[in-house]
DNA sequence: GATATATCGATATGCTTTTATCGATATATC
DNA sequence: GATATATCGATAAAAGCATATCGATATATC
């Protein structure tokens, strides 16, 4: 597989919304077009998809269904990823359900909290368990993601015991920036970086 | 104002908190510390710092508590700017309450929502007013930011009506790429994103 | 069938960001 | 006071991204 930028692989998601957005789905698109809708530049959306695809044909453009079919192949959408949340607090609660995940592949089995009072078993959602059950469960489950969702004091500790079951990929809800050592990524959810660059922006 | 790149700025908050959580502060520190300490490259925090503060001396490095007051008004912590959240479901009154705004300068007034059950006025919360009010409150209220918690549906069509009412930064949590005329700057906060990086690390 | 046009893919240019290198300097040690 | 060391700030090199340009090609029009 040809490897994709992180900037790039940033923006296929958009891509794809954009072409789900689309009254009719059947027939071909441009790069040309795609970019006008979403506020981009042309070649670039060309050279992010020539990334991905490679069936574009000059003056008709790419097959929507077909393209559709690519991005979601490569952003993973298709297959499917177990993760679990680690804090079920308000943020963690709402993550569980939110209904996105799904179409993004991401499966939530469940979700792991410290306080027992927390602990539940609710049909039709994902079971919350005593976090000294987390590494069992990893083992047993193929988890691959960790959901971190807990105060920012403990974001570290659960961040360690997360590496040490295994699990390579972890996406960090707590406003502190977590690392871990190398193999493992780290996705930093930084709000404080979104308002600066706001504020920024205002000033 | 020296102009600091947008990558630069997306770490200064994690500068930020990394030096807040030090057990003391008084005293100094170095960049090649700070880098250590979040796994980043010493000349790299050097370079960032260097753009904010001047006031780094060799050996000793930075005096924390200045380097945090410097991060803070750049970050434009210590000043106060005015928002409005449209669309009070599930994430909406989550970011109302979340606290770690009030820290950041970010200061929700109210939230707006179509649905006339989701108006309240709770003491002590921000109020939640019918979105039909949205225009009159923005000019009376000097509101700077907006963000947009509606469904993916709505999200352009509540963007332009921001815009429309002088508002120039706009932090989208739809799960649509949002964007706006020259001049507007519109943070997408991409779950999809997000996903993709990690999930593209897996594979 | 010839011509025009939209669009692709590739190559090249320019810009931004990161990383490396090096002299200068503040403190510590002898 | 001389020497050693950690660190800064600046400059330079490298890498990564975005944008511009151009020939090639699929379709449409005459």
């Amino acid at each position: 597989m040809k490897c994709i930028s992180p900037n790039a692989l940033r923006r296929l998601p958009v891509y794809l919304s954009y072409l789900k957005q689309l009254p009719d789905r059947s027939g071909n698109i441009s790069a040309t077009a795609i970019a006008g809708g979403l506020g981009l530049g042309d070649v670039q959306v060309r050279k992010d998809l020539a990334g991905i695809s490679g069936e574009g044909k000059p003056k008709t453009g790419y097959n929507i269904q077909n393209l559709i079919d690519a991005l979601e192949t490569v952003l993973g959408y298709k297959s499917v990823t177990n993760a679990v949340i680690i804090g079920a607090g308000r943020l963690g609660t709402a993550l569980m359900e939110y209904p996105e995940f799904k179409e993004y592949g991401l499966h939530i089995l469940a979700a792991f909290d410290i306080d027992p009072e927390r602990c539940s078993s609710t049909p039709g959602k994902p079971p919350v368990y005593p976090l000294s059950q987390l590494a069992v469960f990893c083992r047993d489950n193929a988890v691959k993601i960790g959901i971190i969702t807990v105060p920012a004091d403990q974001a570290q500790s659960v961040c360690d015991r997360l590496v040490e079951n295994s699990i390579h990929a972890i996406w960090n809800f707590a406003p502190v920036h977590l690392h871990a050592k190398a193999g493992v990524t780290v996705q930093n959810e930084n709000m404080a970086a979104s308002i600066a660059l706001l504020s920024n922006h205002l000033s």
